[in-house]
DNA sequence: CCTTAGACCTGGAGGC
DNA sequence: TGCCTCCAGGTCTAAG
């Protein structure tokens, strides 16, 4: 479901939740969630555990416990729901695949309808960075470590289309295709130019782009388009902010040309061709 | 090392 | 109503 933003806004949310609250009981009901271990050895360690800290990188969370780090990738449709009652209705509780009883009695849940979300458990380190959930991980896009000058350098010799770049989280991690769609538009350059075709001038304008176009999405509760929404009734706004994605037909918002749909890295992808430059 | 096609899953929307 | 195809905020992998 999520990209950065929404993920940050989830984050925020379960910071306020969940902090300095202890996990009584866990039930795990689909063995594929626990991505570094068999899921009933995830269940034993994270039961009797509190929660600390909340951190996020790129579009994972991480949640600091007494002796735990425990990480968690959305995917497409993970949420997490906070509960009084764990639902009776069949059509949300089938889809509900691991159940957290918390020491103030109310349920963590964890739901996810196409089961691609996952969990990792390991021992806490005082440096999260360095555990093996993100070893292919690269810088997220709202640190200063994400600056023109690294992706310049990250992108001299790569000959597919930026926008696969951009959604390749080796490289940036926390984009991914709404906003790479938005931030390329911002930018003024075609999804589909050669990514080693830029110059350090282009990169710098994807950075500023991406920096301004995310830290605004966080501030606006993320964007919540066909109906999702990524926890209890969260959603956000920044839909009303997009200037390309989904708007295959429309008038473009710059230069009166036409915003065209068309396929990259086999996403759907949303381009103004005339004002736009394909490098 | 880089790139790309296919796999992993389910449900909603639209065509016939 | 039923069946079919396509589509979806993501990432692994296998193979070239």
């Amino acid at each position: 479901m999520p990209e950065a933003p929404e993920v940050q806004n989830v984050l925020n949310y379960l910071q306020e939740q969940l902090q300095n609250h202890k996990i009584t009981s866990v039930e795990i009901s689909h063995p594929k969630l626990s991505g570094n271990m068999d899921y009933h050895e995830m269940e034993k360690k994270l039961t009797n555990q509190t929660f600390h800290k909340f951190f996020r990188h790129g579009k994972y969370l991480v949640f600091e416990l007494d002796d735990l780090d425990w990480i968690s990738h959305l995917r497409m449709e993970g949420k997490f729901l906070i509960e009084d009652k764990i639902p009776e209705d069949p059509k949300i509780n089938k889809h509900i695949h691991a159940k957290f009883h918390l020491d103030n009695g109310k349920w963590l849940l964890y739901m996810d309808t196409r089961k691609f979300g996952r969990m990792q458990v390991y021992p806490r380190t005082e440096d999260y960075y360095s555990l093996p959930a993100f070893d292919k991980v690269g810088p997220d896009v709202l640190s200063d470590q994400f600056s023109a000058k690294y992706l310049h350098n990250k992108l001299k010799n790569r000959k597919c289309a930026i926008k696969t770049s951009l959604l390749n989280q080796s490289i940036v991690a926390g984009i991914g295709n709404i906003y790479a769609d938005e931030i390329l538009f911002d930018a003024g350059l075609d999804p589909r130019s050669i990514t080693s075709h830029l110059d350090l001038e282009d990169c710098k304008k994807i950075v500023d782009a991406a920096k301004q176009i995310l830290s605004e999405s966080v501030k606006s509760g993320g964007t919540t388009i066909r109906s999702f929404e990524y926890g209890n009734h969260l959603s956000g706004t920044y839909q009303d902010s997009l200037k390309v994605h989904q708007k295959s037909e429309e008038i473009c918002s710059r230069c009166h040309g036409t915003i065209e749909k068309v396929i990259v890295n086999q996403r759907s992808t949303y381009v103004c061709p005339a004002c736009q430059i394909r490098k």
